[in-house]
Order: C-alpha cells, then sequence, then structure tokens
DNA sequence: TTACGCTTTAGAGCGCGCTCTAACGCAAGC
DNA sequence: GCTTGCGTTAGAGCGCGCTCTAAAGCGTAA
C-alpha cells in the first residue's frame, strides 16, 4: 500500500487537471508532496485519500479560503483535532441548508412543470 | 392588483441590487419592463413574479445562458409552452442530481466529524 | 542526436455573474 | 435656483476558481 503516482495519474483518478493540482498546491490547499529525484511530483495514497476529501468539500460549495483553512489546521497536527471537527459542523450544517433550499425550489419547478402539462392539454382541446 | 414597483422597491423586494435587475434586462432575462413619463421603471406584479421564479432558477444552479433561452421562449408566447415545459423538465432533473450528490456528500462529512470525535475522546484519554 | 513525451515553473488569461463608476436627467422642497 | 434623491446609460472592473502559455529540463526510443 505504499503506491506512488505522478500527477497525470492522479488527475485521471480525481478527474482534475493537471494543472489544478498544481493550482491547489500552490494555494495551500494540498500540502508536502514528494518529489522524485528528477523533481517529478510523487503522490501517495495519503495525498489521494486528501484531494478526494477536497473534492467533497469543494462538491458541496465550501469556499476555497475555507478549505485553505481545514488544510492548513490539518497540517499543525493533533492539537487542531477539534478545531477541524468543528468548521465541519458548520459546513455540514450549510451543507443541510443548501439541501432543503434545493428541495423547496425543486418542488416550485415541479408544479410549474405541473401548470405547463395543463396548459398543454388546454391548447390541444382548443384546436 | 395593478400594482407598480420601482426598481428600488423590487430591489429590496426580491433581494437584487438595482444593478443587478438593469443586468438581467440587458442581457435579456427580463424584457419588456415599461417606463413612466420621466423614463424610470415601472415592474408590475407580473413581472415581480418572474423574477422571482428567475431567482428559484439561478437557485438552483441553472446556468444564465439557459434562463435567456428560457425568457426567449417565454416571450415566443404560447406556441412555446411545450419547449418550456421540456428545458424545466430537464433542469428538474438536473436539481434532483445535485441533491443527492449534496446528500452522499453530506453523508461523507457526517462520518468525518464522527471519525474526528472518536480521535478527540482518545486524546483525552491518554491526557 | 534528435525527437517525443512527460514533467517543471511563473505568470497571464478567462468565463461567469455580478458590481461599480461616471456622467447625466428630472422633480420636489428649501 | 440650487440641493437632494431618485433614476438613467454605457462601459469598466472585480472575485472566484480555474485554465492555459511559454520556456525549460530530463529520459527513453529510433
Amino acid at each position: 500500500m505504499k503506491n506512488l503516482f505522478s500527477i497525470q495519474q492522479v488527475a485521471s483518478m480525481t478527474g482534475l487537471s493537471t494543472h489544478t493540482l498544481r493550482y491547489y498546491e500552490k494555494i495551500g490547499l494540498i500540502k508536502n508532496v514528494q518529489r522524485d529525484q528528477t523533481g517529478y511530483r510523487q503522490y501517495t495514497d495519503f495525498d489521494l485519500a486528501w484531494i478526494q476529501f477536497l473534492i467533497r468539500l469543494r462538491v458541496t460549495g465550501m469556499p476555497m479560503l475555507k478549505m485553505k483553512q481545514f488544510s492548513d489546521l490539518r497540517q499543525k497536527g493533533d492539537s487542531t483535532i477539534t478545531a477541524r471537527k468543528e468548521l465541519l459542523k458548520e459546513h455540514y450544517k450549510d451543507v443541510l441548508g443548501k439541501i432543503e433550499e434545493l428541495e423547496l425550489n425543486a418542488h416550485r419547478i415541479e408544479e410549474k412543470i405541473a401548470h405547463y402539462k395543463k396548459l398543454e392539454t388546454a391548447e390541444k382541446q382548443h384546436s
């Protein structure tokens, strides 16, 4: 389980581009990536798991700045576990709120679709 | 029920800025807004309802270009009802997909929080 | 030995959805 | 008649999150 991956491999495994992977490293979302003797990045399974978690945060709408905070806490080690937990709990609440909002609006859109269906049948009966 | 509203009133009723309202009109999301004798916009209840629907579409992640398509169809009248319905149905499916994705990821985040809680108690027992 | 394919970096550019600025108009109140 | 406050326009600027470019290095294959 001590696999090492090139940037290209990580790109195809995660769906991020190599550009984005380097960019995330530059802004501090990904840290301490090893290099081989020619200076190429070597990602570990550990890095990969972290990147996949970052993607979850992104997909659920966490802003980069907050991801950065989380990443910084993570680097500081075990003393920041509570802080990290709190940050995630806050985000979790945001996500639940977002789901609720989407559900409400999805419902309204459904109603509009039903309304159009009614109009459609009315049209047909007229012609 | 033939209320007329100034741009400022519509802004405070919808939460959009006056800038955004003019911008939406410029790019064709809002059409045919009446003007008074001095050239000021006068929004009707009908306009207001449309703006609120636009906001739903936006909140649920519909891109502007698609909102524009929808707005264009709407302007063409009753013959586009089926097309509008289809567009909304497609968007509705997208929204349900997004909700599912959020739920999946929310669950993973929940697991991570639980994991941190475990680590926390472990820490306390050591010290 | 030269071409190919992968990598590196710094830094520029881009697309979306606003957001703001500048310059101006009108109309009511002091 | 001048200020205040609302509105108008065209067009520039901005912040986020990438996305791409240019110039260069290294290693294998023909």
